[in-house]
Order: C-alpha cells, then structure tokens, then sequence
DNA sequence: TGTACATCAGTGAACGCGCGTTCACTGATGTAC
DNA sequence: TGTACATCAGTGAACGCGCGTTCACTGATGTAC
C-alpha cells in the first residue's frame, strides 16, 4: 500500500515535513463531514495552510486524494469490524459462537456506517483517477474471487462463515457466495438508512429493525435449504418479458 | 402526484406545446446515461432545443427537475418488478407460490438495477429542492411506517410475504421489518454490483451471486427463528468499545 | 367580426461561483569536490 | 571546512470550464368588448 499516514513525525517547521499525510488527514476530516463530494483538493490544500499547487507534489490530482481517503475508510470500516467482532461475550457453544460472531459483525458494520456517514460512503466512492483507467478496485484486499489474507475484517467474515460450517450450523450448500449475501444485506440496510428512504425512520425504530435484518440474514445463512424457488433455466435474473 | 408526463401530446410547433414533459424525457435520458449526475439542466433544455431560462417556467430549478427523474425512476423500478412479479410460473402449493413470488421480485429488483444503472441510482438520489427543505422521502408511496397503497409493487412485496405467513411459510414471529430485511439484501447486491466491490465480478458468475443472495434473503425470511444470537441490551447496535 | 390588451411562454446575454489544473517562479536543502 | 550547484518542495497568479440562476426583454396566444 502507498499510503503511509498514521506516523506524522517529521521534523515540523521545516518545507512541510509531512504535507502528503497533513493533506490526506486534512481530506478525511473533509470526507467525515461531509462525503466523498466533500474532499476537495483547495480545500484540504486551504485547511493545510498550503497553496493547492503544492497538492500536485505528493498526489497525481484530486482523484488520488480522494482515493487515499476511500482507503482510509475502508480500513477505519474493517477496524471497527474488528473491535465489534472482539467484543462478542464468550460462548459455551461453538457453533453459537460462531454465529453471534457473524451477527456482530453485521451490526458492526452497519454501526459504522451510521456513524461515520461521510466516510463510510467515501469507502464506497469512485475517485476518478488520472489516466482514466477506472481503478481496479481491489476492496482493500478483497479480490473478486474473494478476500485477500491483507485485511482482517474480511478474513474474519470469511472464517466465521467457515466456522458456522464447521460447526454444523450451516450447512455446506449454503457456503457458496454466503459473503456476498452476508455483505449485500449490511450495506444495503446501511444505505436505505443512511440516503435512502430510512432515512426518516424514526430512531426508536433503527436497531430493531438492524437487528431484525442481521437476524434474517443469519438464519438464512444457516438453514438448511428447500428447493422450491431459484431461478433455474427458465427464468434468468435479468428482464422480465415486456 | 405532479408529474404528469407520458400523455405528451399537445399541439407541436405551438410555443412549445408540451416543455414539461419534453424536459423531464431528456433529464430521464441524461439520467439513463449517466446517472442523477449527468441530470444537467442546461444539457436537458438544450436537448429539447430552448434556452436554459425555459425551463425554469416548469421547474423550479435543476433539484426540481431531478426530482421528477427520481419518481421516473422509482416508477420504472416499480413496473419492473410487477413484471418480474406477474412472470412466475402458476405453482400447485399457495406456499410455494408465494416463496417463488417473493424470490422473483427479488431477482427483479436487481435485474432492472442491472439493465438500467443510471435510472436506478437516480431512484435514489437526493435531489436538492428549493427552500433547502430536504425532500420528504415519501419513496413513491413508502412511507416510513411502511409502503402506502399508492405503488403497486411494495404492496406486491407487503401482500407476498402476508402470503408467507398465511400459508405457514414464515413463522409470524418473522414477519417484523421483513420489508426491511428483503429490500436491504436486493438494494445492497445491487449496489455492490453496480458501483461497488463487485464491479468487477465476472459475468458468468453474476446470476449465480444474484440467486444465491435472494435464496439465502428467502430462507431467512421463512426460517423458524433461533433464539440465539441477536444483540440484547449489553450489546447494542452502535459503537464497540473504543 | 375586429381590435386592445393582459397573460403566457419563450429568448439572449450575463452573472458569480468554485473547482481542477498549469505555468513560470523561488527559496530551502543536501551533496560533490 | 567552504563553496557551487542540482534538486526538492513550495508559491502565486492565472486559465478554462460548465454549471445554476437572474435580468430585462419579446413574440405568440386568447379574451373582453
């Protein structure tokens, strides 16, 4: 990884000292407050105390800032997964440890997601970078094969899963793209909360209903599966007929 | 509702005869295009071939004017997934029917995201109306308490997990913010896919995602529930310990 | 049926805005000899 | 140890861009009498 914020030594007073991570502190703020929109290269530059054509030393233009704030909110994300999937009590049981751990994480996630909006979403944003090619995005670590051994939390949820197998607790048909089911249901009820049309729902209501979709989507994960529905040949998940 | 385009007929040649509508078709095309970003009011009249300032006759101003594209869009979504609905195949049992049913407008949903980007996101943007008043959200018809009876497909959704219940499908005790839960799971694919982590996924592996998720959102959903995990009041949804 | 007039629906030029980015530059640093 | 010089890390002014929006206006329409 480039980025290397986080050690901000260097000897203050001096050109800058640090003004690659000063910037980059400075467009998190900037994300935090306001979204991924929000990270603009003057600003930051204005915020450092620096003329914005002193950005251009240290990043290729405003869409590499912003995304070495997108990773930063992938790793701020994938922290707090950590620290919620670590404070799960202890359980006798291992199977029903495995799957309280995978519903922490799940309301850890969403937890984030509600607050730090701003950088949850720049997590998620498509910084446009110089040269035109459209990222590889490459979700910090996590390949479309899966995710890579770089970052925990995605590790985590990729054990877990296989622990609630090993455990018995879901059987091994329903392994198959259980990260994607698992991920898709978080950032979905995250999104409808956060932009969406849950925007307005009343707070009383929010971890019910948090709770209520972490519970569905672990009991999907780990009942045993009928073969009533699924698409099958004939009727492909795209258009329906005109 | 306001927005009254699709009889566009009107008398051609006149003034204009129909510039409302003419200018939401070309934002609904801008949208189709690009997304609720590339809704320009400027590229809009333009398209239509009349200055700027016209359309400030009918909107008023560019948050307007999305705004219309965003019912668009909320619409086409809705159709889709009445198509998608009315497209499964009859089944003998009432309880099947409805778990297919449910499954269906799940694989909808995500196809029409799929098939028409830009109008999907633009379904969900947040247009900035004058008077800074933050828009209300009723998304078409869904109000936070649940869906209205204005849009034929959330009632679909609402009548269809009913159905699951009636027919013993899924146990009564499942039946809270199941909206929630199901909506959550197909929106997050979607976005996930679209402009997310699994932009990349390759294509073949696509449908087989898309039907996995919708069958563990299904099985969740009708699965007698544990009483296991969930996060009680020593564990609540926010923040884990610093 | 003809005309005066209010109204409606458009024009065209201009505004300010803040952005990202580029240019030619300058001042501080470290290094070869 | 002292000096010439390459290099690094900044400055400051300026650019073009395209947007949303406003202004004073004009031309077409329909209507009262």
């Amino acid at each position: 990884m480039a980025t290397t914020h986080g050690t901000t030594s260097g000897k203050a007073g001096y050109h800058h000292g640090d003004l690659r991570n000063a910037l980059i502190a400075a467009a998190v703020d900037l994300a935090t407050e306001g979204g991924p929109e929000k990270v603009v290269l003057r600003e930051a530059a204005r915020r450092v105390g620096v003329s914005p054509t002193a950005a251009y030393r240290h990043f290729e233009g405003q869409g590499d800032l912003l995304h070495a704030v997108k990773i930063h909110g992938q790793l701020a994300l994938v922290e707090w997964m950590e620290r919620a999937s670590a404070a799960v009590p202890r359980c006798e049981d291992p199977g029903d440890a495995a799957e309280s751990r995978i519903a922490a994480m799940g309301r850890g996630y969403v937890g984030f997601a509600l607050a730090e909006p701003g950088l949850y979403r720049a997590a998620f944003c498509n910084p446009k970078l110089p040269g035109g090619s459209d990222e590889d995005e490459e979700w910090a670590g996590l390949t479309p094969a899966g995710p890579g051994p770089e970052f925990g939390a995605f590790v985590l949820l990729t054990a877990a899963l296989d622990a609630l197998v090993a455990t018995g607790r879901m059987p091994e048909s329903n392994r198959a793209a259980a990260e994607v089911a698992a991920w898709s249901a978080v950032h979905g009820l995250s999104m409808l909360i956060l932009d969406g049309p849950l925007k307005r729902l009343p707070l009383e209501e929010r971890d019910a209903v948090i709770d209520r979709t972490v519970a569905t989507i672990t009991a999907g994960l780990t009942a045993p599966r009928s073969a009533v529905h699924g698409s099958g040949p004939d009727a492909p998940a795209g258009a329906p007929a005109e």
